[in-house]
DNA sequence: TAGCATGATTAAAC
DNA sequence: GTTTAATCATGCTA
Protein backbone atom coordinates (compact mmCIF):
# COMPACT_ATOMS: atom_id res chain seq x y z
CA UNK A 1 0.00 0.00 0.00
CA UNK A 2 1.57 2.99 -0.95
CA UNK A 3 1.45 6.26 1.28
CA UNK A 4 -1.23 8.19 -0.36
CA UNK A 5 -3.58 5.40 -0.41
CA UNK A 6 -2.54 4.41 3.10
CA UNK A 7 -3.46 8.17 4.36
CA UNK A 8 -6.53 7.88 2.48
CA UNK A 9 -7.69 4.77 4.31
CA UNK A 10 -6.65 6.02 7.58
CA UNK A 11 -8.56 9.35 6.85
CA UNK A 12 -11.44 7.34 5.83
CA UNK A 13 -11.48 5.23 9.02
CA UNK A 14 -11.64 8.04 11.31
CA UNK A 15 -14.76 7.46 13.67
CA UNK A 16 -14.71 10.77 15.62
CA UNK A 17 -14.41 13.10 13.16
CA UNK A 18 -17.01 14.48 10.18
CA UNK A 19 -16.38 12.61 6.75
CA UNK A 20 -16.03 16.40 5.27
CA UNK A 21 -13.08 17.50 7.69
CA UNK A 22 -11.40 14.92 7.04
CA UNK A 23 -7.80 15.23 5.81
CA UNK A 24 -8.07 18.69 6.65
CA UNK A 25 -5.71 18.98 9.37
CA UNK A 26 -7.06 22.51 10.68
CA UNK A 27 -10.49 20.31 11.36
CA UNK A 28 -9.10 17.53 13.21
CA UNK A 29 -7.36 20.34 15.49
CA UNK A 30 -10.87 21.46 16.12
CA UNK A 31 -11.99 18.26 17.19
CA UNK A 32 -9.29 17.79 19.33
CA UNK A 33 -10.10 21.33 21.08
CA UNK A 34 -13.55 20.17 21.84
CA UNK A 35 -11.99 17.65 24.56
CA UNK A 36 -13.01 13.95 24.18
CA UNK A 37 -10.72 13.55 20.61
CA UNK A 38 -8.23 15.23 22.44
CA UNK A 39 -7.64 12.86 25.23
CA UNK A 40 -7.45 10.24 22.80
CA UNK A 41 -5.20 11.36 20.91
CA UNK A 42 -3.36 12.23 24.16
CA UNK A 43 -3.93 8.37 25.01
CA UNK A 44 -2.75 7.04 21.82
CA UNK A 45 0.61 9.58 22.05
CA UNK A 46 1.14 8.18 25.22
CA UNK A 47 1.06 4.68 23.91
CA UNK A 48 3.11 5.48 21.20
CA UNK A 49 6.06 7.30 23.48
CA UNK A 50 5.77 4.26 25.99
CA UNK A 51 6.30 1.86 23.76
CA UNK A 52 9.19 3.54 21.74
CA UNK A 53 10.78 4.69 25.48
CA UNK A 54 11.08 0.99 26.29
CA UNK A 55 14.09 -0.90 25.27
CA UNK A 56 13.86 -4.53 23.93
CA UNK A 57 14.61 -5.56 27.22
CA UNK A 58 12.07 -3.97 29.40
CA UNK A 59 9.65 -4.74 26.45
CA UNK A 60 10.51 -8.12 26.43
CA UNK A 61 10.55 -8.94 29.99
CA UNK A 62 6.77 -6.81 30.34
CA UNK A 63 5.42 -8.75 27.22
CA UNK A 64 6.86 -12.56 27.77
CA UNK A 65 8.34 -12.68 31.56
CA UNK A 66 9.52 -16.46 30.29
CA UNK A 67 9.33 -15.99 26.80
CA UNK A 68 11.59 -18.75 24.56
CA UNK A 69 13.21 -18.48 21.60
CA UNK A 70 9.86 -20.04 20.20
CA UNK A 71 8.77 -16.28 20.43
CA UNK A 72 10.42 -14.83 17.41
CA UNK A 73 9.87 -14.99 13.98
CA UNK A 74 7.02 -14.80 11.15
CA UNK A 75 5.53 -11.53 9.64
CA UNK A 76 4.47 -8.12 11.74
CA UNK A 77 1.84 -7.76 9.82
CA UNK A 78 -0.95 -5.72 11.46
CA UNK A 79 -3.45 -8.23 9.42
CA UNK A 80 -2.09 -10.73 11.11
CA UNK A 81 -2.14 -9.27 14.23
CA UNK A 82 -5.57 -10.76 15.53
CA UNK A 83 -4.72 -14.27 15.02
CA UNK A 84 -5.88 -16.52 17.90
CA UNK A 85 -3.06 -18.12 19.87
CA UNK A 86 -0.32 -18.32 22.54
CA UNK A 87 3.58 -18.07 21.03
CA UNK A 88 4.43 -16.12 18.30
CA UNK A 89 2.33 -13.81 15.66
CA UNK A 90 4.68 -12.94 12.91
CA UNK A 91 7.08 -10.48 12.15
CA UNK A 92 9.63 -12.06 14.48
CA UNK A 93 7.24 -10.35 17.28
CA UNK A 94 6.18 -11.35 20.25
CA UNK A 95 2.07 -11.89 20.54
CA UNK A 96 1.53 -9.77 23.18
CA UNK A 97 3.68 -6.84 21.40
CA UNK A 98 1.80 -8.11 18.22
CA UNK A 99 -1.64 -7.31 20.25
CA UNK A 100 -0.24 -4.04 21.34
CA UNK A 101 0.38 -3.05 17.54
CA UNK A 102 -2.20 -4.21 16.09
CA UNK A 103 -4.59 -2.06 19.01
CA UNK A 104 -2.53 0.94 18.24
CA UNK A 105 -2.89 0.34 14.31
CA UNK A 106 -6.70 0.24 14.73
CA UNK A 107 -7.02 2.84 17.25
CA UNK A 108 -9.79 5.20 15.92
CA UNK A 109 -8.12 8.11 16.31
CA UNK A 110 -4.35 6.66 14.47
CA UNK A 111 -5.62 7.91 11.01
CA UNK A 112 -5.93 11.24 12.33
CA UNK A 113 -2.50 11.17 13.94
CA UNK A 114 -1.52 9.91 11.41
CA UNK A 115 -2.70 12.57 9.23
CA UNK A 116 -1.20 15.05 11.43
CA UNK A 117 1.99 13.47 11.01
CA UNK A 118 1.97 13.38 7.55
CA UNK A 119 1.30 17.22 7.42
CA UNK A 120 4.10 17.83 9.22
CA UNK A 121 6.14 15.53 7.06
CA UNK A 122 4.76 17.53 4.06
CA UNK A 123 6.45 20.61 5.82
CA UNK A 124 9.90 19.56 6.54
CA UNK A 125 10.23 17.71 3.24
CA UNK A 126 9.31 20.94 1.84
CA UNK A 127 11.79 23.04 4.36
CA UNK A 128 14.42 20.63 3.48
CA UNK A 129 13.33 20.42 -0.42
CA UNK A 130 15.86 22.97 -1.47
CA UNK A 131 18.85 21.80 0.06
CA UNK A 132 18.43 18.15 -1.75
CA UNK A 133 18.12 19.39 -5.06
CA UNK A 134 20.36 17.75 -7.55
CA UNK A 135 23.90 18.59 -7.45
CA UNK A 136 26.32 19.32 -10.25
CA UNK A 137 28.81 16.85 -11.33
CA UNK A 138 31.92 17.43 -9.04
CA UNK A 139 34.93 18.63 -11.39
CA UNK A 140 37.09 16.70 -9.18
CA UNK A 141 35.84 13.03 -9.67
CA UNK A 142 35.52 14.38 -13.50
CA UNK A 143 39.22 15.30 -13.55
CA UNK A 144 39.95 11.73 -11.99
CA UNK A 145 37.62 10.31 -13.88
CA UNK A 146 38.93 11.93 -16.98
CA UNK A 147 42.63 10.69 -15.88
CA UNK A 148 41.85 7.10 -15.19
CA UNK A 149 40.31 6.72 -18.80
CA UNK A 150 43.31 8.37 -20.56
CA UNK A 151 45.85 5.81 -18.91
CA UNK A 152 43.23 3.25 -19.72
CA UNK A 153 42.45 2.46 -16.22
CA UNK A 154 38.72 2.78 -16.22
CA UNK A 155 37.19 2.21 -19.74
CA UNK A 156 38.18 0.00 -22.33
CA UNK A 157 41.50 -1.67 -21.86
CA UNK A 158 43.10 -0.51 -25.50
CA UNK A 159 44.68 2.61 -26.06
CA UNK A 160 44.90 4.96 -23.37
CA UNK A 161 47.89 2.96 -21.15
CA UNK A 162 49.94 2.27 -23.63
CA UNK A 163 49.72 4.68 -26.04
CA UNK A 164 51.09 7.17 -22.82
CA UNK A 165 53.93 4.75 -22.34
CA UNK A 166 54.58 4.39 -26.30
CA UNK A 167 54.88 8.60 -26.07
CA UNK A 168 56.69 8.43 -22.28
CA UNK A 169 59.28 5.92 -23.93
CA UNK A 170 59.38 7.58 -26.93
CA UNK A 171 59.97 11.04 -25.01
CA UNK A 172 62.68 9.33 -23.09
CA UNK A 173 64.67 8.29 -26.12
CA UNK A 174 65.94 5.06 -25.23
CA UNK A 175 67.19 2.32 -27.57
CA UNK A 176 64.05 0.43 -28.86
CA UNK A 177 64.97 -2.62 -26.60
CA UNK A 178 65.11 -0.83 -23.51
CA UNK A 179 62.03 1.61 -24.38
CA UNK A 180 60.09 -2.33 -25.10
CA UNK A 181 61.15 -3.92 -22.00
CA UNK A 182 60.13 -0.90 -19.93
CA UNK A 183 56.73 -0.37 -21.88
CA UNK A 184 55.99 -3.93 -21.56
CA UNK A 185 56.65 -4.04 -17.91
CA UNK A 186 54.83 -0.75 -17.15
CA UNK A 187 51.98 -1.92 -19.29
CA UNK A 188 51.88 -5.21 -16.86
CA UNK A 189 52.03 -2.64 -13.88
CA UNK A 190 49.14 -0.70 -15.42
CA UNK A 191 47.05 -3.93 -16.16
CA UNK A 192 47.80 -4.49 -12.19
CA UNK A 193 46.19 -1.76 -10.68
CA UNK A 194 43.53 -1.93 -12.95
CA UNK A 195 42.61 -5.31 -12.01
CA UNK A 196 42.93 -3.98 -8.37
CA UNK A 197 40.84 -0.94 -8.85
CA UNK A 198 38.00 -2.68 -11.17
CA UNK A 199 37.80 -5.70 -8.42
CA UNK A 200 37.55 -2.78 -5.46
CA UNK A 201 35.08 -0.86 -7.77
CA UNK A 202 32.79 -4.04 -7.59
CA UNK A 203 33.05 -4.29 -4.00
CA UNK A 204 31.55 -0.59 -3.54
CA UNK A 205 28.85 -1.32 -5.59
CA UNK A 206 27.72 -4.19 -4.46
CA UNK A 207 28.24 -3.13 -1.09
CA UNK A 208 26.49 -0.14 -1.98
CA UNK A 209 23.85 -1.87 -3.56
CA UNK A 210 22.94 -4.61 -0.33
CA UNK A 211 22.93 -1.74 1.46
CA UNK A 212 20.19 0.72 -0.33
CA UNK A 213 18.23 -2.59 -0.76
CA UNK A 214 18.33 -2.96 3.24
CA UNK A 215 17.58 0.24 4.03
CA UNK A 216 14.62 0.14 1.20
CA UNK A 217 13.18 -2.46 3.04
CA UNK A 218 13.81 -0.84 6.44
CA UNK A 219 11.84 1.97 5.23
CA UNK A 220 9.10 0.20 3.80
CA UNK A 221 8.90 -1.40 6.36
CA UNK A 222 8.56 2.04 8.84
CA UNK A 223 6.19 3.37 6.54
CA UNK A 224 3.71 1.11 7.99
CA UNK A 225 3.86 3.08 11.21
CA UNK A 226 4.83 6.40 10.08
CA UNK A 227 4.35 8.23 7.20
CA UNK A 228 7.27 7.73 4.34
CA UNK A 229 6.94 8.84 0.97
CA UNK A 230 8.70 7.30 -2.24
CA UNK A 231 10.72 10.63 -2.77
CA UNK A 232 11.79 10.32 0.92
CA UNK A 233 12.93 6.46 0.07
CA UNK A 234 14.31 8.15 -3.31
CA UNK A 235 16.05 10.59 -1.22
CA UNK A 236 17.49 8.45 1.22
CA UNK A 237 18.94 6.27 -1.58
CA UNK A 238 20.60 9.49 -2.94
CA UNK A 239 22.03 10.22 0.49
CA UNK A 240 23.23 6.70 0.27
CA UNK A 241 24.57 6.65 -2.81
CA UNK A 242 26.44 9.78 -2.54
CA UNK A 243 27.98 8.53 0.24
CA UNK A 244 29.31 5.53 -1.16
CA UNK A 245 30.70 7.67 -4.21
CA UNK A 246 32.68 9.65 -1.75
CA UNK A 247 34.12 5.94 -0.89
CA UNK A 248 34.41 5.60 -4.96
CA UNK A 249 36.45 9.30 -5.23
CA UNK A 250 38.68 7.63 -2.29
CA UNK A 251 39.38 4.77 -4.73
CA UNK A 252 39.59 6.95 -7.74
CA UNK A 253 42.52 9.03 -6.02
CA UNK A 254 44.54 6.30 -4.67
CA UNK A 255 44.42 4.95 -8.30
CA UNK A 256 45.56 7.73 -9.79
CA UNK A 257 48.21 8.41 -7.37
CA UNK A 258 49.18 5.27 -7.97
CA UNK A 259 49.65 5.67 -12.25
CA UNK A 260 51.66 8.63 -11.30
CA UNK A 261 53.75 7.25 -9.57
CA UNK A 262 54.05 4.43 -11.91
CA UNK A 263 54.24 7.08 -14.59
CA UNK A 264 57.05 8.76 -12.98
CA UNK A 265 58.93 5.61 -12.15
CA UNK A 266 58.74 4.12 -14.99
CA UNK A 267 58.30 7.07 -17.53
CA UNK A 268 60.50 9.96 -16.08
CA UNK A 269 62.67 10.94 -18.56
CA UNK A 270 65.29 12.90 -16.15
CA UNK A 271 65.35 9.73 -14.22
CA UNK A 272 66.29 7.47 -17.36
CA UNK A 273 69.04 9.76 -19.02
CA UNK A 274 71.10 7.38 -20.80
CA UNK A 275 73.92 8.61 -23.23
CA UNK A 276 73.46 8.71 -26.58
CA UNK A 277 75.20 5.81 -28.88
CA UNK A 278 78.34 7.00 -29.90
CA UNK A 279 77.25 6.80 -33.51
CA UNK A 280 74.54 9.72 -32.71
CA UNK A 281 76.88 11.72 -30.47
CA UNK A 282 79.01 11.36 -34.02
CA UNK A 283 76.38 12.30 -36.45
CA UNK A 284 75.43 15.42 -34.25
CA UNK A 285 78.70 16.42 -33.92
CA UNK A 286 79.37 16.31 -37.44
CA UNK A 287 76.60 18.33 -37.96
CA UNK A 288 77.08 20.72 -35.81
CA UNK A 289 81.37 21.04 -36.54
CA UNK A 290 80.42 21.43 -40.14
CA UNK A 291 77.76 24.47 -39.66
CA UNK A 292 80.05 25.64 -36.80
CA UNK A 293 78.79 29.51 -38.32
CA UNK A 294 75.10 28.33 -38.20
CA UNK A 295 74.45 25.19 -35.45
CA UNK A 296 70.88 26.01 -35.89
CA UNK A 297 68.98 23.01 -37.62
CA UNK A 298 66.13 23.43 -39.27
CA UNK A 299 62.83 21.36 -38.49
CA UNK A 300 63.73 19.00 -41.48
CA UNK A 301 67.49 18.60 -40.35
CA UNK A 302 66.51 17.83 -36.92
CA UNK A 303 63.93 15.39 -38.37
CA UNK A 304 66.93 13.88 -40.14
CA UNK A 305 69.30 13.65 -37.52
CA UNK A 306 66.53 12.24 -35.43
CA UNK A 307 66.01 9.17 -37.64
CA UNK A 308 69.69 8.66 -38.26
CA UNK A 309 70.42 8.99 -34.45
CA UNK A 310 67.56 7.13 -32.80
CA UNK A 311 66.17 9.80 -30.70
CA UNK A 312 63.84 12.49 -30.98
CA UNK A 313 63.21 15.59 -32.75
CA UNK A 314 63.13 17.78 -28.79
CA UNK A 315 66.35 15.42 -28.17
CA UNK A 316 68.16 16.94 -31.48
CA UNK A 317 67.30 20.44 -30.21
CA UNK A 318 68.30 19.27 -26.52
CA UNK A 319 71.53 18.53 -27.55
CA UNK A 320 72.04 21.31 -30.03
CA UNK A 321 71.03 23.49 -27.34
CA UNK A 322 73.34 21.90 -25.16
CA UNK A 323 75.83 21.92 -26.83
CA UNK A 324 75.85 25.62 -28.21
CA UNK A 325 75.78 26.69 -24.62
CA UNK A 326 78.91 24.67 -23.82
CA UNK A 327 80.88 25.11 -26.89
CA UNK A 328 80.40 29.00 -26.35
CA UNK A 329 81.43 28.65 -23.06
CA UNK A 330 84.42 27.01 -23.42
CA UNK A 331 86.09 26.78 -27.13
CA UNK A 332 89.41 25.55 -26.35
CA UNK A 333 88.26 22.54 -24.48
CA UNK A 334 85.94 21.92 -27.99
CA UNK A 335 88.70 22.66 -30.27
CA UNK A 336 90.29 19.88 -30.69
CA UNK A 337 86.97 18.41 -30.97
CA UNK A 338 86.38 20.66 -33.60
CA UNK A 339 89.45 19.87 -35.66
CA UNK A 340 88.81 16.13 -35.73
CA UNK A 341 85.35 17.01 -36.81
CA UNK A 342 86.80 19.54 -39.57
CA UNK A 343 89.29 16.77 -41.25
CA UNK A 344 86.61 14.14 -40.53
CA UNK A 345 84.34 15.70 -42.73
CA UNK A 346 87.26 17.19 -44.90
CA UNK A 347 88.12 13.69 -45.55
CA UNK A 348 85.29 12.26 -46.40
CA UNK A 349 84.03 15.20 -48.54
CA UNK A 350 87.74 14.85 -50.65
CA UNK A 351 86.77 11.10 -51.04
CA UNK A 352 83.23 11.73 -52.72
CA UNK A 353 85.33 14.61 -54.91
CA UNK A 354 87.99 11.91 -56.39
CA UNK A 355 85.37 9.30 -56.65
CA UNK A 356 83.07 11.34 -58.55
CA UNK A 357 86.18 12.21 -60.71
CA UNK A 358 86.94 8.40 -61.08
CA UNK A 359 83.50 7.92 -62.06
CA UNK A 360 82.44 10.67 -64.82
CA UNK A 361 85.83 12.18 -66.30
CA UNK A 362 89.13 13.25 -65.44
CA UNK A 363 88.39 16.82 -66.43
CA UNK A 364 85.40 17.12 -63.98
CA UNK A 365 85.20 19.58 -61.79
CA UNK A 366 84.05 19.09 -58.04
CA UNK A 367 84.89 22.66 -56.53
CA UNK A 368 81.22 24.06 -55.81
CA UNK A 369 79.09 21.06 -55.67
CA UNK A 370 77.10 20.25 -52.62
CA UNK A 371 78.98 17.65 -50.25
CA UNK A 372 76.44 14.83 -48.99
CA UNK A 373 75.71 15.26 -45.17
CA UNK A 374 75.56 11.66 -44.87
CA UNK A 375 79.27 9.98 -44.40
CA UNK A 376 80.91 7.28 -44.27
CA UNK A 377 82.80 5.85 -41.24
CA UNK A 378 86.16 8.06 -42.20
CA UNK A 379 87.64 7.17 -38.51
CA UNK A 380 90.22 5.12 -40.05
CA UNK A 381 91.44 7.84 -43.13
CA UNK A 382 90.98 10.86 -39.99
CA UNK A 383 93.31 8.79 -37.77
CA UNK A 384 96.10 8.27 -40.65
CA UNK A 385 95.55 11.39 -41.33
CA UNK A 386 96.12 12.61 -37.84
CA UNK A 387 99.39 10.78 -37.92
CA UNK A 388 100.90 11.75 -41.27
CA UNK A 389 99.91 14.93 -39.72
CA UNK A 390 101.91 14.29 -36.06
CA UNK A 391 99.02 15.23 -33.02
CA UNK A 392 99.28 18.67 -33.95
CA UNK A 393 95.38 18.31 -35.74
CA UNK A 394 96.75 20.41 -38.52
CA UNK A 395 94.93 20.15 -41.48
CA UNK A 396 96.68 18.41 -44.54
CA UNK A 397 97.26 21.44 -46.66
CA UNK A 398 96.48 19.91 -49.65
CA UNK A 399 92.72 19.30 -48.32
CA UNK A 400 91.80 22.97 -47.38
CA UNK A 401 91.66 24.52 -50.71
CA UNK A 402 89.12 21.36 -52.00
CA UNK A 403 86.51 22.20 -49.00
CA UNK A 404 85.11 25.69 -48.34
CA UNK A 405 82.78 23.11 -45.41
CA UNK A 406 86.76 23.28 -43.67
CA UNK A 407 86.97 27.33 -43.63
CA UNK A 408 83.54 26.98 -42.53
CA UNK A 409 84.11 24.94 -39.55
CA UNK A 410 87.21 26.92 -38.50
CA UNK A 411 86.17 30.30 -39.35
CA UNK A 412 85.25 32.80 -36.73
CA UNK A 413 81.13 32.25 -36.05
CA UNK A 414 79.26 35.10 -35.86
CA UNK A 415 76.61 32.78 -33.27
CA UNK A 416 79.24 32.99 -30.76
CA UNK A 417 79.28 36.86 -30.35
CA UNK A 418 75.93 37.50 -30.26
CA UNK A 419 73.95 37.50 -26.82
CA UNK A 420 70.63 37.45 -28.39
CA UNK A 421 69.40 33.86 -29.73
CA UNK A 422 70.26 33.26 -33.07
CA UNK A 423 67.45 33.47 -35.61
CA UNK A 424 65.97 29.97 -36.40
CA UNK A 425 67.83 29.46 -39.85
CA UNK A 426 67.74 26.53 -42.10
CA UNK A 427 71.02 25.20 -44.13
CA UNK A 428 69.78 25.81 -47.80
CA UNK A 429 68.58 22.32 -49.12
CA UNK A 430 65.32 20.83 -49.61
CA UNK A 431 62.87 19.85 -46.94
CA UNK A 432 64.26 16.32 -45.47
CA UNK A 433 67.88 16.54 -46.56
CA UNK A 434 70.42 17.47 -43.71
CA UNK A 435 73.15 19.06 -45.77
CA UNK A 436 76.37 20.66 -45.03
CA UNK A 437 76.20 24.56 -45.45
CA UNK A 438 78.96 24.92 -48.38
CA UNK A 439 77.67 27.90 -49.31
CA UNK A 440 78.41 30.11 -46.02
C1' DT B 1 83.62 7.84 -4.44
C1' DA B 2 84.68 12.34 -6.38
C1' DG B 3 84.66 14.80 -10.34
C1' DC B 4 83.52 15.35 -14.81
C1' DA B 5 80.29 14.51 -18.86
C1' DT B 6 75.93 14.76 -20.58
C1' DG B 7 70.87 14.73 -21.40
C1' DA B 8 66.78 17.02 -19.59
C1' DT B 9 64.27 20.77 -17.50
C1' DT B 10 63.25 25.42 -16.38
C1' DA B 11 62.64 30.47 -16.59
C1' DA B 12 63.28 34.34 -19.14
C1' DA B 13 63.90 36.73 -23.42
C1' DC B 14 62.60 37.18 -27.95
C1' DG C 1 57.04 28.75 -31.01
C1' DT C 2 62.73 28.84 -30.34
C1' DT C 3 66.84 29.98 -27.89
C1' DT C 4 69.95 30.97 -23.96
C1' DA C 5 71.68 30.22 -19.52
C1' DA C 6 71.40 28.00 -15.32
C1' DT C 7 70.52 24.04 -13.09
C1' DC C 8 69.34 19.29 -12.00
C1' DA C 9 69.96 14.40 -12.19
C1' DT C 10 72.18 10.68 -13.77
C1' DG C 11 76.02 8.14 -16.13
C1' DC C 12 80.81 7.26 -16.59
C1' DT C 13 85.49 6.79 -15.23
C1' DA C 14 89.85 7.13 -12.82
Amino acid sequence: MDDQTRMMTGLTGLGGLAQADVGDPDSVRKQQSLGQPQQDIGDILQQIMAITDESLDEAQARCWPEESPAHWGGSDDPTEGGRAGGGMAGGGLPLNFQHRKHALNCHRMKPALFSVLCEIKEKTVLSIRGVQEEDPPDPQIMRLDNMLLAEGVSGPEKGGGSAAAAAAAAAAGGSPTDSSIEHSDYRAKLAQIRQIYHSELEKYEQACSEFTNHVMNLLREQSRTRPISPKEIERMVAIIHRKFSSIQMQLKQSTCEAVMILRSRFLDARRKRRNFNKQATEVLNEYFYSHLSNPYPSEEAKEELAKKCGITVSQVSNWFGNKRIRYKKNIGKFQEEANLYAVKTAVDAANVSAQASQANSPATPNSGSPVSYSLPNTGDAYLSLRSLNGEGLNIAPSLQPQNTLLSDCLQANSWQDTTNPHPVTSPPGPPGSVHSDTSN
